[in-house]
DNA sequence: TAACCTACCAAACACTTGTTAGGGAAGGAG
DNA sequence: CTCCTTCCCTAACAAGTGTTTGGTAGGTTA
């Protein structure tokens, strides 16, 4: 197989991940994805080996993304909030550009770790973990969360209340992602109740 | 058709939800479901019309029995605090109980919610909206919930918080739904920063 | 002009899908 | 024993699935 054109590819991948949001992966069907690229289906076959395969270049180089920008701040050496203000900002900044590949990962991951050709989201899955939970544990030995919580609910707390978020999030919205992500974090530190004085 | 012996089509239900929840509804062969439950995927016909009413049954019992919780706290004049807590908690008990309705609720209702037949699920969302958002309302209002938060953004990482739990939560784990709500209600009310004394 | 490459179409392939029709074993009722 | 009901099996159906093969229009290169 030979080069392909990269930015047909990337084109079809949009598309692709558009119709795979928007319906999920197993209800779309590689006609579907055709008609909505203008063009036949076995004509993806030109571009792309599998339906598969166009689902896997959509994640991995989405998490490769991710991971290069959460590498990025978690070697910055900040503290334990300002790791997690940073990690939630750039969470946000990535639904904001990939919101499609985003809400697939949401919808597919889970069952797709399984699979040995997404082994690297069971990888990733643990990347993250560590991740997250490593900064909360900081976090409470340096007393700046509260250690009366079970860390591992809070970690799933924080992690879920990010991405849930990419399943109504519209680009170009009223809120940037920075204004999102300013506000969720006022709620996960602060809480939504009034503070007694 | 005729009587078809309730208790089986409940069993059959239960393992239809095991499978969907699992995998996901449109991964789901009826073949898969029938392996599950023991039989041949033609019999699983002498029960039920098709898969989309075994799906219609499993949502709209789970969305039946919580309606009955939530209006039964939303008829109680309770505070918005106290009305808040309660439905968090009502949340998280019918999570426990019907785990699996809600995991496939979470993941199918937004793309089934245009099917005429799963008209239900758009009227529930609203209903949904509405108590929500209603209850948060009345609390800044009243000065219990805070002002400076955009109330829309509130509501959704309210809800979201709480039915993604859904994904990782297993019945019999360590902690009782009341004990992970509790948690959870400590985290959105307060935060999980340490308040400066 | 001739050869070649890119990007697609046309038509079929083997297989899986949800669903149906007819049959039959088991057991209770008369 | 006979009849009937319940519950499942056997075997097939048409439609839809991902994928392959061979062809071809149009542009680029020589």
């Amino acid at each position: 197989m030979v080069s392909r054109s990269p930015q047909r590819r990337e084109e079809l991948l949009a598309t692709a991940g558009e119709v795979f949001a928007a319906q999920g992966y197993d209800a779309t069907t590689v006609r579907k994805i055709a008609d909505a690229a203008g063009m036949l289906a076995g004509s993806l076959y030109y571009h792309f080996d599998s339906k598969e395969s166009m689902l896997d270049e959509i994640l991995s180089t989405f998490l490769n993304e991710l991971w290069a920008r959460y590498d990025a701040v978690l070697a910055a050496g900040l503290g334990p909030r300002e790791t997690l203000e940073a990690l939630v900002t750039e969470s946000f900044r990535e639904i904001d550009q990939h919101r499609d590949a985003v809400a697939i990962y949401q919808r597919e991951s889970k069952h797709l770790a399984d699979h040995p050709r997404f082994g690297y989201l069971a990888e990733s899955q643990r990347k993250f973990e560590k991740a997250w939970l490593g900064t909360l544990e900081r976090g409470v030995a340096a007393g700046t969360f509260r250690a009366d919580l079970d860390v591992r609910l809070t970690y799933r707390f924080v992690r879920d209340t990010v991405w849930v978020a990419a399943s109504w999030y519209r680009p170009g919205g009223h809120h940037s992602p920075e204004e999102i992500a300013h506000q969720y974090l006022s709620m996960v530190l602060e809480g939504i109740a009034v503070r007694p004085q």
